[in-house]
DNA sequence: ACCCCACCTGAGAGGACCCTGAGACCGCTG
DNA sequence: CAGCGGTCTCAGGGTCCTCTCAGGTGGGGT
């Protein structure tokens, strides 16, 4: 299939290297200065979700398109999950391939981190986990939704106006809400997490 | 299945608006300031093509996943050809909307205003930060607007006129409150930052 | 040398802004 | 039904920002 790939990808006019196992890919997504990897589940020596993992945590954001046989729904979503960009799955379409592909290639290299993370707060979007210098912390809805925009944010400051118009809607009555559940964040985070910007709104400390 | 998605993505912690069909999904897709769109192919008015092509060309970037009963490969290729991001067929698994949805909206971080600087004074807008050869200084909202306008327009000198107009506004009272500020900021940034051009207004020191 | 006027500044009133505890409401669970 | 967690409103109280005012200072023209 590597080989059909290849001649397909080059009549399209792509430059490409072929890896056969894992690790060796691994390597060349590393150093090879790669516009995008195409990347098999199954591979001898290391699986495709260890190969992407890998590479996000090393803050490598070349765009990586999982390709396999599975087709498990929780598949996609484990693959994405580990900071994979999209995902087909065989038997797959030349045509789709080469879509989702020039999609990927487009797209602005920029840095796509799975978790939020700032200051020693890291929040994964898809887990809803939270966890403060190494310890778990439990958060309701609203709170990781306050949390989320304000790490996204960070180290920019948030008004009240915008976290309520991203976390309570269009629908929202006044902001004293979002100072109520400030001091909830703070009250669970840490007291010196979140910091008042008086007239302006809050952040995350640095 | 508007009101699931609803239900489901407002579980969530998403705040979702719905259109019902392709005109004033477009309408809000293009004052709504979202995150994100969910669009659906087969719309009453107007087809899901038809909208983020329109979107696109209007030079809009919102993230865009399209939704359709349609799976033939042409139809993905096509969509994304249009602009749309990603893709999904139903039936789909809600945990993989999820996942897709979140890697659309983690996508780009908001491109922040770069800061500004002149004579060993740096601000910056987006975090509030103020800096004077390096040491932290903090400033209250009124101090902060007047040095922003004083150093916007360095090297030139700022009449206390414009400065009452740019930061007090057309309610302004009289010129006296902008010596009392200058005097502030003199004291917060070192008496010799801010200087005074007699009979014209003020600059920032060389 | 003198004086006028632009400019500076300390004091203080008033209030905008922010935090928080108490409690109502709701849906879920045992 | 009682208990509980999540959400939200409300009012009281503290902090510090904002602005006014009046008196002081000094530059520069005559």
């Amino acid at each position: 299939m590597a080989a059909a790939l290849t001649r397909g990808l080059t009549a399209e006019g792509f430059v490409v290297d072929v890896c056969r196992d894992g690790p060796s890919g691994l390597e060349a997504a590393r150093f090879g200065g790669y516009d995008a990897v195409l990347l098999d589940l199954m591979l001898p020596g290391m699986s495709g979700y260890t190969v992407v993992r890998t590479l996000r945590e090393e803050a490598n954001w070349v765009p990586v398109l999982v390709l396999s046989a599975k087709d498990g729904e929780y598949d996609q979503a484990d693959a994405l999950d580990y900071g994979a960009d999209d995902y087909l799955t065989k038997p797959f379409s030349f045509v789709v391939l080469l879509a989702k592909l020039r999609a990927l290639v487009r797209r602005d290299p920029v840095p796509r981190p799975t978790a939020v993370q700032a200051h020693g707060i890291r929040l994964d979007p898809a887990t809803r986990e939270v966890t403060v210098d190494g310890a778990h912390v439990e958060l309701a809805v609203r709170e990781f939704a306050v949390l989320e925009r304000l790490l996204a944010a960070s180290p920019a400051v948030v008004s009240k106006e915008e976290l309520l118009d991203a976390v309570w809607g269009d629908a929202a009555e006044g902001v004293n809400i979002v100072e109520v559940y400030v001091g909830y964040l703070r009250r669970k985070l840490g007291r010196e997490r979140v910091e008042t910007v008086r007239g302006v709104g809050y952040r995350i400390a640095p």
